[in-house]
DNA sequence: AGAGTGACTCATA
DNA sequence: CTATGAGCCACTC
């Protein structure tokens, strides 16, 4: 059915996401090319934006290895401190070193 | 239907 | 490196 494609797409970014290894990131073109939707990177980020609870959105960067702004409160990246914990290494600019960390799926 | 906005990305300068 | 413009898709008014 065509009618509800894009419940389908956003929940195959659910999916994507909720399906992101531990210690891994991801970016929102890489989740948009999974769906076979290279175009709808920003469509993915507003999907992120009203994306369930539990959903482990601080594993999506964007292709800088840098998370979204609205993230950050007070000057602190929760992200990082996430992802720190996760043994994800980042670069004294504060960006994700996503050329060993960046996911592509299985 | 048209215009504005946004957790994006890419090409140029 | 930063700044701009353009393309893309979905949502809201």
């Amino acid at each position: 059915m065509v009618q509800n494609w894009k419940e389908n797409t956003f929940e195959k970014v659910y999916e994507i996401v909720a399906r992101i290894p531990r210690g891994r990131v991801t970016t929102y073109g890489q989740i948009a090319r999974m769906i076979e939707n290279p175009r709808l990177s920003r469509a993915v980020g507003y999907a992120l934006n009203k994306s369930p609870q539990g959903l482990p959105c601080h594993r999506v960067v964007n292709r800088e290895g840098r998370l979204a702004a609205v993230f950050e409160h007070d000057g602190i990246h929760e992200q990082r401190i996430l992802l720190e914990e996760e043994g994800v290494e980042f670069t004294s600019d504060g960006r994700v070193v996503m050329k060993e960390y960046m996911w592509f799926g299985e």
